[in-house]
DNA sequence: TCTCCCTCTCTATCAGTGATAGAGAGACTC
DNA sequence: GAGTCTCTCTATCACTGATAGAGAGGGAGA
């Protein structure tokens, strides 16, 4: 099969999924396509490109059909349903949070962000408080996918770790943790209701803008 | 002087300052405090620690004092200061949000959680809601600053990139970017105004819970 | 004083990384 | 048939985090 920059990225995403972000090295993504690790420069000009073109794969394979919402559907819910398919986006794959904020001008990002900025727009709200919005949106979905996907603490990193110190010097947060995940509540249900937060203070600064 | 793992710190910290994360390397750093690179291992277990250390040592920085509220203070007042202040800590250095994202089990950062949970429980907001409303606005500040402080895209990537094609087809995004950017508005502003968002949707949520 | 041990730094080396220079095979064009 | 363009190769570079193991120096106990 010829090699080309599409098959590149494809198997690049293959590899993200076996071994996470680094993981992806030359030398291996070039191996898995049968071929030498300079060959990938011909196609590609350097690492940061082949990552962008690894974060646009993944978008892609989440927001192929991007629509804005039914003429009876809020915008509040729309965007909020926006919010939980980046994120699944982003968890689809390991490291996939990391990709994503690695990435260099993604052109699937950009057309996201320009969906939803018109939409909320054509919804009466002002360019710049639509604007603030959904750089809000976006980026707390980020940065919570970023923090769910953090690597577990290597053992050296938990070796120096005192559970009971650390108990007695945060109680609240201990307390919030453990009661937050009891039996039937997931990480899932977390982002929910963190995403619900934003989803509510932009309704209401849409409401006093418009 | 003798070295010790303050000091290894400390200097890592000016050598992210200097050349940022990518720059932080165990040859450069142990050449700056005079010694060969396998001496730092005597110190520190391995990279993953010492940027996880060069992470509390930023927060440090900024939060050596930390207070709960004056009794009159509103805490949505109060909360937002303390997010001023983490965005303000991640841009005191090169890559400080990265750094911070990196780091595995920060002392520091669990400290402020910890503050910041206590605060809200105090002022009547139930345990789980004060969990989310502060998991909220650390993770939209830390994804706010990381894409503050992405590299400005390479001359490689520039080199495909059409401006006037990409206002083609992202006319809202960039009609946004242009309008919110006047004369005087400055990314403080920007981060200001998406903060207010995240607050006011705090204060909703909490208003409904107790 | 001699010896042992503990602390710390060293040299030497490893496997692996992104990237470039430049040779060369094959196909396609004039 | 000659020339050129496209793509892949070998060889190599400077650099990375990390480990093994030698050895210097000081303090403690005999």
């Amino acid at each position: 099969m010829a090699l080309d920059r599409q098959r590149i990225v494809a198997e690049a995403v293959a590899l993200l999924d076996a071994e996470g972000l680094d993981g992806v090295t030359t030398r291996k993504l070039a191996a898995r396509l049968g071929v030498q690790s300079p060959t990938l420069y011909w196609h590609v000009p350097n690492k940061a490109a082949l990552v962008t073109a690894i974060a646009d794969a993944i978008l892609d394979q989440e927001f192929g059909d991007m629509s804005p919402p039914e003429p009876d559907q809020h915008w509040q819910e729309w965007l909020s349903g926006l919010a939980e398919r980046l994120r699944r986006a982003l968890l689809a794959h390991p490291d996939g949070a990391r990709v994503i904020s690695a990435a260099q001008l993604s052109r699937t990002m950009a057309a996201i962000s320009e969906l939803a900025m018109s939409t909320l727009v054509a919804r009466g709200i002002p360019l710049r408080h639509a604007r603030v919005i959904v750089l809000t949106v976006e980026r707390f979905t980020v940065g919570h996918v970023l923090e769910e996907q953090a690597p577990r603490p290597d053992a050296e990193a938990l070796k120096n770790f005192d559970m009971a110190e650390f108990t007695e010097q945060h109680p609240t947060v201990v307390a919030a943790v453990t009661e937050y995940f009891r039996p039937g509540r997931t990480v899932d249900d977390l982002f929910h209701d963190c995403l619900e937060v934003v989803i509510a203070g932009a309704a209401v600064k849409a409401e006093a803008a418009s």
